[in-house]
RNA sequence: GGGUAGAUUCCCGAGCGGCCAAAGGGAGCAGACUGUAAAUCUGCCGUCUCUGACUUCGGUGGUCCGAAUCCACCUCUACCCA
């Protein structure tokens, strides 16, 4: 393999490290061999979404720098639930849902890394030897390594000692040990990484390999995606924004990081993007409004990693359309010629949750269409604007050219 | 097993028989100001056939003209005692 520079330097300099166990061992396994490594994703919906989106990154370049991703499923896990994070249960799922989850998973991962070729990527399921697990071995051979004094200390436990934690919940640590363990063993992972919410279970499974094994096992943990307020970024009013285009579609996602805060566009540009550093560095120097070209680069990159250049170059295209006056660019809808109430093209257009909401935002003064300022509820499409099409606008953000059929 | 305190709208959290679709905060959306940014100020923020109607306050059943509020039982949670 190619050794010229080595994963962590990379990573660091990116800002995707955030903890790491004996790092200069580390930083010589990784510079002198492929190794293999993995990271957890809970299945829990049929989409990854941006939050997963820092740790695919992670694993791009890693595979690039000769290392063997393993992408571990959640299936066995999620059905105990991680406490981390959480005041209450997980909903357990059925096998069905997590098989289907995964398919998804696969095919959005493979935007970011391969699962053919050198080093492919392997995707496992934590299922396959969790649900096969004798209790009393089990405890026998794992429980007896781990200190109960120990985990109550860790902080994904401490912040759930006052809502109340299961014991099904408190083994959700052993499980993920365990699940390192064994991949030490059958894929000679000695890697693991996670996010820095992750941090003790990560931590707990390479201790585990260093006690039950005697060698050497590692763990690395990522920076947070969070906004420059320290929340977790992704979250939008219609929820998650995922990188399955049928629930965010590449336009919405485009704006999403196209409308991102000042302080955050640096630190996305290096995590979210392959732009070189130095040129990052160069794009964000400005503290006025020229930071909307790395706004417009990032948002054009990530759209790009996640749904193709040709999505992107259209995201940016129509952004350009609808936020610099040009109709022909502008993201375009159609909708039933039939359908002439302002609140029904609202709903009919998707912009609006419900009826209310879209006479909410008419009395509040949000909705125009082309330069008129709609006021009436019952205002209602005249048979030009049915025959010729129309620019929809609600707020300064959403501009959508209408046509009917 | 016993005792105590709880379960409220996306989240936190008030309400404790009519004035409750339910205070306050957060998030979100919209208006003004801007740079498709932030901060700030303002409005909205259960649903609908929208000056009214309907469905919500862990579940089920009751009391009452009337219940998120009272009673009974149940489910879940925390704390204390064993």
């Amino acid at each position: 393999m190619e050794t010229k520079t080595n994963i962590m330097d990379t990573l660091r300099s990116r800002g995707f490290v955030k903890q790491t166990v004996f790092e200069e061992d580390l930083y010589k396994l990784l510079g002198s061999e492929s190794v293999p490594f993995y990271i957890g994703f809970d299945p829990t919906a049929d989409s990854l979404h941006v939050g997963h989106f820092l740790a695919l990154m992670a694993m791009s370049h890693m595979q690039k720098a000769g290392h063997k991703p393993i992408v571990l499923i959640g299936g066995g896990t999620g059905k105990i639930g991680d406490p981390s994070g959480r005041t209450d249960m997980r909903q357990m799922m059925t096998d069905e849902t997590i098989q289907h989850n995964c398919d998804c998973f696969k095919v959005q991962m493979s935007k970011f890394f391969s699962f053919d070729g050198e080093n492919a990527a392997v995707m496992v399921n934590n299922a396959d030897w969790l649900d096969k697990l004798n209790y009393i071995d089990f405890i026998r051979d794992i429980g007896s390594l781990f200190s109960v004094n120990k985990m109550l200390t860790a902080e994904c436990f401490k912040s759930r000692m006052e809502k109340g934690l299961s014991f099904l919940e408190f083994n959700y640590m052993l499980m993920q040990s365990y699940d390192f363990l064994y991949l030490y063993k059958n894929y000679g992972c000695k890697l693991q990484c996670g996010g820095d919410d992750q941090w003790s279970n990560v931590l707990a499974g390479a201790d585990l390999i260093r006690r039950k094994e005697g060698k050497p096992a590692f763990a690395m943990t990522f920076t947070l995606l969070t906004t420059s307020e320290g929340k977790k970024m992704g979250k939008t009013q219609k929820g998650a924004v995922w990188l399955d285009p049928n629930k965010t579609t590449p336009y919405e996602f485009y704006q999403y990081w196209r409308n991102i805060d000042d302080a955050d566009v640096e630190k996305c540009l290096k995590l979210l993007t392959y732009v070189d550093v130095a040129e990052i560095e160069e794009l964000c120097k400005f503290g006025d409004e020229r930071i909307n070209a790395a706004k417009e680069r990032l948002a054009f990159e990530v759209t790009k990693i996640v749904h193709g250049e040709e999505l992107a170059t259209q995201s940016r295209n129509q952004a350009k359309g609808a936020f610099g006056g040009s109709e022909d660019e502008m993201p375009t809808k159609t909708i039933a010629s039939d359908i002439r109430n302002i609140i029904d093209v609202m709903v009919e257009l998707g912009v609006v949750k419900s009826k209310s909401e879209a006479r909410n935002l008419i009395g509040g003064g949000g909705i125009k269409i082309g330069d008129e300022k709609i006021e009436a509820f019952d205002y209602c499409l005249s048979d030009s604007q049915v025959a010729n099409g129309f620019v929809f606008h609600k707020g300064k953000k959403i501009h959508i050219k209408v046509v009917t059929e």
